[in-house]
RNA sequence: CGGGGAGUAGCGUAGUCCGGUUUAACGCGCCUGCUUUGGGAGCAGGAGAUCGGGGGUUCGAAUCCCCCCUCCCCGACCA
């Protein structure tokens, strides 16, 4: 690559719409630019990233066996029909119409593409497993794309699935996956740790996702210092914080206009952790209450898991109807409603609640003796600070960034769409399938917060958009030689020979991130030497320039070894 | 969708509150010439903007009013 005959738009300041580190730093180093919100071009510098993940992740899924293939992006209507994902997708499906005005999807995701395909060209369970996987670019019309290339509504996945006669093939098929996944980011250097997940969208199997911890993660993840345990704060569990006893004589409190647990607990001169949150739910209907300790929030995620997505928040006139009060002064006493109760109230027994008549609270109420709690299950969100379900260290919380998701589908897909295959007995019996996904831009904006450091970037060398970059300072016949040396042992070298002045290119050199770098200049020629600079340790060698090209492949060789082996 | 912020030359900004001395300014970048070359060079000259769009008020609008668009951040949402 020669400097002067390639685009390399680097940016002296820091565009005015970048926030996140990462974000600023491929946009200022020439890698990514904007297209519209969520949509971005890759630069030929971040072209030669993605491709070099891409390539890694390859490598691994044709080791357990993936089967590469390249699927439509273009969907007709009537496939996402047949899983009810037409509906159930919502706004975040591009849809758009042909000239003959039939419905069609630009596919979020490949799930019914590929059960399509295993219903018409797989008969029996000798053709099982299977993995299929692609690089292809998947849209999503994100309610708010950002981060840069993050979170964006066009962007490349490699998905795979796998397709098994039963669940302990899936199991294996999951397995492998999590193996393949592990050794493809710990080729490209991630610092990566797995987190127990939700499926969302997907469905309700066993979920796995892998995490990079970043500031600008937008994922929260809970990690346990004391033993393995780690998941996603939408599954997160964990012990609650002990709160103290409330002491107090049952007693109805006049609180006008005061509801939210700020403003009661302040005024009543109680703890949070010392009130009930009473929060009021419909499913199918019906009227739904579910307590929970005032210090702690609900996890939608789990309530819905728990009993459907279909359960939406009560309105004011439900409550008014079913608990003959308004939002704000509900509580588990003397009503009809089914009544769930959060484990974080299992600690204590007296609380003050909401006494299901306008203005008024009841301070030291008994759980036991007035409220029907019909279970005590987890459905709150797990804070920092909470105890280790698994074992008693206190967890901390994360921002991290979601590399990569795998997950157990079971058959929803294939009993949608009609994959069967017959087992040794004929019968016929659908599909067990596993779908498996890594972000590709993303893991490349997460590498930049992992690596970039004081104030500069320095790739992994297996991902870097080059392996050593050639800086002329005046020297161009020697640089050259040097650098056409490197392109004859295989070494991917860049050369810039730009006429400017040194600064610039070793700011430039800063931001783009080559992990190698040799600085050919007339203090060092005058003994013939050249110097070989490791951009992430800062170290430096000085060699004779003959010697140049092969000093740094060995090097390269070295590090590459020691990536794999990590 | 709720909340906050921002659109002025390729980039970063000032000017906007309080309309007119601004032919819309400054830095960087860009072009030409000379000098310079181990961490974003110096001098001289030059090009580049219908001030996000539309409408209005006014003798006069980047500046005031109305409508719209776009982008960013927080939240809701989200394989």
């Amino acid at each position: 690559m020669i400097w002067s005959r390639s685009l390399v738009p680097t940016l002296r300041e820091n565009p005015r719409q970048a926030e996140n580190l990462s974000h600023r730093i491929l946009l200022r180093a020439g890698f990514v630019r904007p297209l519209g919100s969520g949509l971005y071009n890759l630069l030929p510098f971040g072209l030669r990233v993605t491709q070099k993940i891409t390539q890694i992740i390859r490598e691994e899924m044709n080791r357990i066996g993936g089967q590469e293939m390249f699927l439509s992006a273009l969907s007709p209507r009537s496939l996402w029909d047949k899983s009810g994902r037409w509906d159930a997708y919502g706004d975040d499906m591009f849809r758009l119409r042909d000239r003959k005005a039939q419905d069609m999807a630009l596919c979020p995701t490949h799930e019914e593409i590929v059960a399509l395909i295993a219903s018409k060209e797989l008969r029996s369970y000798k053709e099982l497993p299977q993995i299929w996987y692609q690089f292809q670019t998947k849209f999503r019309d994100e309610p708010r794309p950002r981060g840069g290339v993050l979170r964006t509504r066009q962007f490349t996945m490699k998905d795979s699935y796998s397709f098994d006669l039963d669940y302990e093939g899936l199991d294996r098929s999951f397995n492998l996956h999590h193996e393949a996944y592990s050794r493809a980011f710990t080729r490209m250097g991630h610092r990566f740790f797995v987190v127990e997940a939700s499926g969302g969208l997907m469905g309700t199997g066993e979920s796995a996702e892998f995490m990079v911890e970043a500031s600008s993660g937008e994922d929260t993840s809970f990690v346990c210092p004391g033993c393995e345990y780690r998941a996603n704060a939408e599954v997160a569990q964990g012990k609650p914080i002990p709160a103290p006893t409330l002491e107090a004589k049952r007693e109805k409190i006049h609180t006008p206009g005061l509801k939210t647990v700020e403003e009661v607990a302040g005024f009543l001169d109680v703890k949070p952790s010392q009130l009930v949150k009473s929060l009021l739910y419909m499913r199918g209907g019906k009227p739904l209450l579910v307590l929970l300790r005032g210090d702690y929030e609900l996890s939608e995620e789990k309530l819905k898991r728990t009993f459907g997505e279909d359960i939406v928040p009560a309105t004011d006139e439900d409550a008014r109807r079913y608990m003959g009060a308004s939002l704000g002064f509900l509580g588990p006493q003397g009503i009809e409603v089914a009544t769930y109760a959060d484990k974080s109230l299992e600690g204590s027994d007296i609380y003050a609640v909401g006494a299901n008549e306008d203005d008024y609270h009841i301070v030291g109420i008994s759980l036991s003796g007035e409220a029907n709690i019909r279970e005590y299950l987890d459905l709150r969100r797990v804070r920092a600070g909470d105890i280790c379900p698994k074992c008693d260290a206190v967890l901390t919380e994360k921002n991290t960034i979601e590399l990569g998701h795998i997950f157990k589908l079971g058959t929803k897909y294939s009993e949608a769409i009609g994959a069967r295959v017959v087992d040794e007995k004929g019968a016929d019996r659908a599909i067990v399938m596993g779908s498996y996904g890594i972000g590709i831009e993303r893991s490349m904006a997460a590498l930049v917060d992992q690596y970039y450091a004081d104030e500069r970037m320095a790739w992994p060398v297996t991902v870097a958009p080059y392996e050593v970059e050639v800086i002329s300072l005046g020297e161009a016949e020697v640089s050259s030689k040097i650098y056409d040396e490197l392109s004859e042992i295989g070494v991917e070298a860049a050369l810039d020979d730009r006429d400017v002045t040194p600064g610039v290119k070793f700011a430039d050199a800063d931001l783009v991130g080559i992990p190698y770098r040799i600085v050919v200049g007339p203090r060092g020629l005058k003994q013939g030497k050249v110097d070989i600079k490791n951009v992430a340790t800062g170290e430096i060698i000085t060699v004779r320039k003959e010697d140049a090209a092969t000093k740094v492949r060995e090097l390269l060789t070295k590090e590459k070894k020691d990536v794999g082996s990590s």
